[in-house]
RNA sequence: GGGGGCGUAGCUCAGUUGGUUAGAGCGCCGGCCUGUCACGCCGGAGGUCGCGGGUUCGAGUCCCGUCGCUCCCGCCA
């Protein structure tokens, strides 16, 4: 909790709750907050009430209290009051150790009702059961007077401040960039507003501060930061929400090492200011192809193992036909050995269905039995073959062997995957370890195979390794470089593109021709041919970096108003309809059809 | 866009094979109570079983649709 402020001595206070304490004994002080239980003894009243700093018992005895004891015995839970009384020890037998002012209580001469409430829709301090999001969400001013989603927006702000004070000390300096601006490509879907001095055109909300933070180099700021909202119209998860925070760092006259190491340095300075995770410095790095063979992802958890093993060597001569034509179609066979672990029928059945979800067209399992197996594939293969895959997969007797032959890429998905439902399905994610890792040497750009053309890993902004050969496009490897947190990305970034030449090069890459290149990023290449220092940086995703350091489950719960999972504000309404005159005033009309009725 | 889970009192939940009067804990209301701190004791109120339709003599329970919440895939870094 970070520290109260001084309180300046009013009407309604002159004392914190939490600070009822052992040098206020003898004195008089005056209290306000919610009134937090109630318990009325009939001769007795006890009332514990509570401001952001903590809860403070209050005794109201009728000879000594007077009216207030009248007023107390109507006192109802979340009541706003405004108490005064004498700071007294309790005697040894009424200490509540379960209370940091537990030793201490407020005996009450006057009392003042400042706002009555009416009956709370859920138990602000409940204790029967977690409150459904539902309600919370509807009534989040109330969500919010609870313990936890209060010290989860407390270590927020303490982890904003701690990214100001060590960026501020640095040289950094926090420039504000525009959230009415005009679509930046960072792959997600813009949200729109309608402008209605230029009808019929948008703005976008931004996706990222992108190119304003390059052109903030260009303009020769040198170190820039900004705590940015961002907004990215794409479905929610438990960790997406549509408009999200990021802390946005750019440099000027670096390279990849440069953006490292300061941010290394930051976030040592963050964890150690709030209590996080100690961090052992330089933070380890991992070659994007490497991350890919042995995790099957871009975003590795190192925590535990199961790794993937290539097992194409075992299986040259194969006549399975499921491994034969993966490998004969340019695919791969590859596995993981995930142990010593019985599984029943629907768990196995359970692990198929969650490869095919995952876009799998199968699974193999296996159980090794002496030198061969025991699984519904085993007779395709010979024993010499069974024999060389226990050998790769290093399987002892009884472990199970997962095995999927597809097409790299959905191996590497599915494997990937399955890697990290396991190790939560046996518990093998040790309590309380953190495992960073800086995730390096992304290639540029990657096929899609669907729109056949490339597509940044990126952004179209990020420099190749060396000089770019427009005739190998996929050979080039990108400046870039991600952190990646237990398996989460947490932020990621890259040298910049700082040459009009090579941007425009990228986007010809990217099959974005020269008047399209100019009619959407004009603007940028424009900058870039003044005078554009070499330059690069990062953005992290606060809202992540919070949630993992609450321990949270989602990144709603360190989020003060966030959306649902449809996308909507549960306490608002938002979205909602709008009327005809604004419509009107900004030249839209709605197709009838698919809109939700009023 | 697709798949899974959930929806019963203010909150968290139970509710048997479809069976007649739908329950519990907490909260709420009233009464009693001078050392409690999850106060205690006594009494009480509170339900469109998300919504609509269907099957049935009869539906919280079965079927169809729909809405909301949630997790996942797609999407998104």
């Amino acid at each position: 909790m970070s520290e109260p402020p001084a309180l300046r001595a009013n009407e309604f206070r002159d004392t914190w709750c939490g600070q009822v304490l052992g040098d206020r004994v003898d004195s008089v002080a005056r209290v306000a907050g919610w009134v937090h239980r109630r318990r009325d003894h009939g001769g007795l009243i006890f009332i514990d009430l509570r401001d952001r700093t903590g809860i403070v018992q209050l005794v109201f005895h009728p000879d000594s209290s007077g009216e207030a004891f009248e007023l107390a015995h109507g006192l109802r839970a979340e009541d706003v009051l405004s108490a005064a009384g004498a700071v007294v020890r309790r005697s040894a037998e009424t200490i509540n150790a379960d209370l940091p002012t537990g030793e201490f209580e407020l005996a009450v001469g006057d009392a003042e009702l400042l706002a009555d409430a009416e009956t709370p829709p859920f138990q602000v301090e409940g204790f029967s059961g977690e409150v459904g999001e539902d309600a919370r969400l509807r009534h989040r001013y109330l969500d919010l007077r609870r313990e936890p989603m209060r010290e989860a927006l407390i270590l927020r702000h303490r982890v904003t401040a701690a990214m100001r004070e060590f960026l501020n000390g640095e040289g950094f300096l926090d420039v504000e960039t525009p959230v009415l601006t005009r679509s930046t490509p960072e792959g997600a879907r813009d949200f729109l507003v309608p402008s209605r001095l230029q009808r019929g055109s948008f703005y976008a909300l931004p996706q990222s501060p992108q190119l304003f933070k390059q052109l903030l180099m260009v303009a020769g700021f040198e170190r820039y930061y900004q705590i940015a909202r961002c907004f990215r119209d794409e479905d929610l998860r438990a960790d997406r929400q549509p408009d999200f925070t990021q802390l946005d760092i750019e440099m000027s006259f670096v390279g990849v090492d440069d953006v490292i190491e300061v941010n290394e340095r930051l976030l040592a300075h963050v964890f150690a200011r709030v209590g996080g995770p100690t961090i052992g410095l330089p933070i380890e790095r991992l070659g994007y192809d490497e991350a890919m063979s042995r995790f099957g992802t871009d975003r590795p958890d190192l925590r535990f193992g199961l790794e993937l093993v290539d097992l194409g060597d075992a299986l040259a001569e194969t006549e399975f036909k499921v491994f034969r034509g993966a490998i004969e179609s340019g695919g791969v066979v590859r596995g993981l050995n995930a142990g010593g672990r019985e599984l029943p029928r629907s768990e196995l059945d359970g692990l198929i269905s969650r490869a095919q979800e995952l876009g799998a067209k199968g699974l193999v399992w296996a159980f090794r039995e002496g030198d061969g197996w025991r699984s519904p594939t085993a007779k395709f293969l010979s024993a010499g073959e069974l024999s060389e895959l226990n050998r790769l997969l290093e399987a002892e007797e009884g472990d199970l062997l997962l095995l999927v032959a597809d097409r790299e890429p959905v191996a590497n998905a599915v494997l990937g995957q399955l890697r990290v439902d396991l190790a939560e399905r046996f518990g093998l994610i040790p309590e309380g370890e953190h495992r960073l890792v800086w995730v390096v040497d992304w290639p540029l750009l990657e096929w899609n195979r669907d729109t056949e053309r490339w597509d940044p890993l990126h952004h179209p902004f990020t420099a190749p390794a060396g000089d770019f050969d427009p005739e190998s496009p996929g050979e080039a490897r990108a400046l870039a470089y991600d952190l990646v947190w237990n398996g989460q990305e947490m932020g990621g970034g890259s040298i910049r593109i700082h040459r009009a030449d090579v941007q425009q090069q990228l986007f010809a890459a990217l099959g974005i021709d020269a008047e399209e290149a100019e009619a959407r990023f004009g603007f940028l290449l424009e900058a870039l041919r003044y005078g554009a220092p070499p330059h690069g940086g990062i953005a992290y995703g606060l809202d992540r970096i919070v949630q993992r350091l609450a321990g949270a489950d989602s990144i709603r719960d360190v989020i003060a108003f966030p959306k649902t999972a449809s996308g909507g504000d549960a306490l608002t309404g938002a979205p909602a309809p709008v009327g005809e005159m604004q419509l009107e005033e900004l030249g839209i009309a709605l197709h009838k059809r698919g809109l939700a009725g009023h």
